[in-house]
DNA sequence: AAAATTACGTCAATATATTGCCATAAAAAG
DNA sequence: CTTTTTATGGCAATATATTGACGTAATTTT
């Protein structure tokens, strides 16, 4: 039946939209909230997520500004200017790449690393609030539809000359 | 074991430092492949989930500034700034509230209405790209995982002092 | 009626995000 | 070796986000 078709197309098209707009709320929230409970240490939430990216093993040699922009999926252009506030600070340091001399590669300093471990208490606090109810399992899902998203939205950029 | 507790512990924080980080990317693509979607409208996507939420029947008689502010979970300064630009393209109105005249409530004019329906194509198209291989059962189960971490950020917005 | 609260608008400072453009230097390709 | 591409940095314009503070007007409380 018409209706039939109609209510289907419209069902998706609401939890698409509630969806979308859930994303949104929760982004918001989580710059706000994120910031806040790491006020003291004087770090908003793209610093910590750039500090996060930093202590990886993987870059411990340090990360080219591109690869990082990359990663975040952010521009080159706005990460310039957290990571001048960020080296004014002391948190990075930019070394000149062996391998690619044009290459000046984002590294964590000592005073970095020490933030991020003073970091980890506020860190942990927040994860317990903002994550409260949700199982190991709920955890493992909710990373799965965020990374098939995270995808998609990655194809959709490319396709938009991102 | 001790070991055994380790890797529990250190699960968790994994999983939730990584849904956190997903979560970040997934906010920074939206903002970018959203406006771009709608770059011919004008419209970015804050402008957007304005305008998504004035449509709804509930809003129809115009909603108030600081009720709108926390519907987006954004600051009322800064929806300020979106609202004047709004109003200044004729997309929204501001009317003075028949029950409290303090209240200058935000409606969409005709204009806006316009608007969002010569947008429906291009938003359709961009759920489509951003929520493919997602079938409605887990659209519901996203939507289930980001509104709980929603309530969760609202809560601890609250023990802020938001 | 007087005092306190509330709703809004506005200003300022700061941090983040986008785009586009230009300069410089180094690597890669011809 | 010359040309082209690539990586970075810097500048400008615009939109978004936070907080704090101030003033005005209207409602609510006392």
């Amino acid at each position: 039946m018409k209706q039939d078709v109609d209510t289907s197309d419209t069902l998706r098209a609401q939890l698409m939209n509630r969806l979308a707009f859930r994303l949104y709320q929760c982004a918001n929230l989580l710059n706000k909230t994120g910031t806040k409970a790491l006020e003291s240490h004087g770090v908003t939430t793209q610093q910590w997520a750039i500090i996060g990216a930093l202590v990886r093993e993987r870059w411990a040699e340090g990360i080219a500004v591109q690869q990082l922009a990359a990663l975040l999926m952010v521009s080159r252009q706005n990460l310039a200017g957290v990571l001048s506030r960020m080296e004014d600070r002391g948190l990075i340091e930019r070394v000149k790449s062996q391998a690619d001399s044009r290459s000046r590669l984002i590294r964590l300093t000592p005073k970095g690393w020490s933030r991020w471990n003073q970091m980890q208490g506020d860190i942990s606090g927040f994860y317990d609030g903002a994550m409260k109810d949700l199982s190991n399992s709920d955890l493992i899902h909710a990373l799965h539809y965020l990374d098939q998203m995270r995808k998609n939205m990655d194809d959709v950029d490319k396709a938009q000359g991102g």
